[in-house]
DNA sequence: AACAATGGTGCAAGCGCTTTCAATCGTGCC
DNA sequence: GGCACGATTGAAAGCGCTTGCACCATTGTT
């Protein structure tokens, strides 16, 4: 079972193709086709031409090596299967696509809320030019590490030490969730949270929990310990982080799910269990637009795909 | 402003640093890191140490070029932002991760709905080993010619002439979710899809509004061309989409978009036009799994992760 | 009319790895 | 005790591209 070689060329065109087709060095074939200068107008398209018509394009590895940059972006997310990092990606994805870059996501926790060592100078180093970090404090050294090897980087969420950011307040978004809870009259809310970012440098739990605290305080109530549950950020966490709740002496009469997918797995239970929301008790998520609409924290509403397009933007000129 | 030598050392070891060290050629270095076998395992243990004392990793780009394999998997999806093509997204990831391969994502049509022509034979040559197409019906022409130049390809939702394929029926949701209408006692249904299909080969509309035609059909009511309107699958064109509907001399009583980012931008209008939801129209939306739950579309949810966790696994074993 | 600037082009040396092929060194066997 | 054979290893030829440098005509200068 060999290869066929008679209608389709079973092996792309190379530049040294090009070059004898059209009576040139591969030199002049690669000035030609990149649009440097210091070629003759006849010779580059006549290059252009025969390129063309061999259907040539480079080869990015050999280019990638040739000149060390891969024209290849990372998107470094908490998760993949989220709303909000979703959107992110597609702003990313968008400018990639512009620039003529690939983008490769790479996740730190997957749906079953693993976690995964990310060892950013070994996976990432020559693997891409430039990396966008969302929701994650990446570790300072290896984040230096990263930058003195020529790596592009800048963030989402929160600012990393000498990097470019953006994104949105998460004190605030958990202030704002825990207040319109409490103007609803609550007094006694709990926190579904996730208390494992210590491991992954994923901080929004940590700055939402804040806010949470922040709104509390701000109306006199107190800081129960005990409403603060860990739902490790996955559906089935929501849910176990849930019952936890319920299974208390005094049981919260609102929950705050500090993100979509607990508070998803939250709501779940809840109608297992018979429990109807919000007449027994309420819930409040975010991430998710359409639930952030509903509870008019449209207040904090952005454009979090334009974060994306943003930040991937900077990237390239960063490496022009 | 030069790079500082002194501490770190700015360039990476190379696989000719190690051979050094390690006072053998690189060909042994290559095989020994590489697991391949004629290699004596005191020398290997020996190379292994040294590498790992210069923590050294193989150039991608060099390797890549050498073998001709990339070791990155590209995910072509018509969007990104969809909760659908996340969770698979979140499946090939965890999968890519697991077994050392990169994925790239690669957007067909972006948030705003504007269309790229995807050139499969120029953008993914060399670039990837392998492609799962998500929900996207590729021109037969350039697909032969993708596999015959090598690229492994799998897909899910249509199935692809040739290739492994997986996926949700979508015919039965379009016919699920309207039936769902129609024993809500609606007899006047309109549905918001996307006729531009043709131009991308994203056949989820084609599929679901023929299970809505279907469904009609099954209650014995005829189908409107006037209530099939067009969404282009945004939230924008969601929104005029239901305008559009609205304004008919006979307005529906209840919606079907094809699409949750469709079902939003509907409903985002019908509220701020002051019109109640669901007593003055229902509109049902799918794809989202919180909305589809809520219809009782629940006989249709799969795990969509796996789906992409599955094919990425077809992939990888494919490609050894 | 001789000479210095150019603009255009080709040569060839990498980039860092894999892989074929041949060389080397011990063994087991007759 | 000599020879074939398998286990190890190294030398070197790529993989397909970029790029510094040298070279050759042309132009424009005095």
């Amino acid at each position: 079972m060999t290869q066929q070689r008679s209608s389709q060329p079973a092996s792309r065109a190379t530049i040294e193709d090009v070059a004898a087709a059209a009576n040139v060095s591969v030199a002049t074939v690669s000035r030609a086709l990149r649009g440097l200068p210091n070629v003759a107008a006849s010779t580059r398209s006549r290059v252009e031409q025969v390129a063309a018509d061999l259907s040539y394009s480079a080869d990015p590895a050999a280019r990638r090596l040739a000149t060390g940059r891969s024209r290849s972006l990372a998107v470094l997310v908490p998760f993949v299967n989220t709303w909000y990092c979703a959107e992110i990606m597609a702003g990313v994805e968008a400018v990639c696509a512009e620039a003529g870059y690939d983008m490769v996501v790479i996740a730190l926790r997957t749906e079953h809320g693993d976690r995964r060592p990310i060892d950013g100078t070994e996976a990432l180093h020559r693997r891409v030019d430039g990396i966008v970090v969302v929701d994650v404090a990446l570790d300072p050294v290896e984040l230096d590490e990263m930058i003195s090897r020529g790596l592009a980087v800048v963030s989402i969420g929160p600012p990393l030490h000498g990097c470019a950011s953006t994104g949105i307040d998460d004190v605030e978004v958990g202030r704002l969730a825990t207040e319109h809870l409490i103007r609803l009259g609550h007094r006694r809310i709990g926190i579904i949270g996730d208390t494992t970012d210590n491991v992954f440098g994923f901080v929004v739990p940590t700055m939402r929990q804040r806010g949470y605290a922040q709104a509390l305080a701000a109306a006199d109530i107190e800081v129960d310990d005990e409403l603060i549950v860990d739902g490790s950020f996955t559906v089935q966490g929501g849910a176990e982080a849930f019952d936890q709740l319920m299974a208390l002496d005094d049981p919260p009469t609102a929950i705050f799910a500090i993100g979509d997918i607990m508070a998803l797995g939250a709501m779940q239970r809840a109608r297992d269990l018979g429990i109807e929301i919000p007449r027994d008790v309420s819930i409040v998520g975010v991430d998710d637009q359409p639930v952030a609409e509903v509870l008019g924290l449209t207040t904090v509403h952005q454009d979090v795909a334009e974060h994306g397009a943003l930040v991937a933007r900077w990237l390239v000129d960063l490496l022009r």
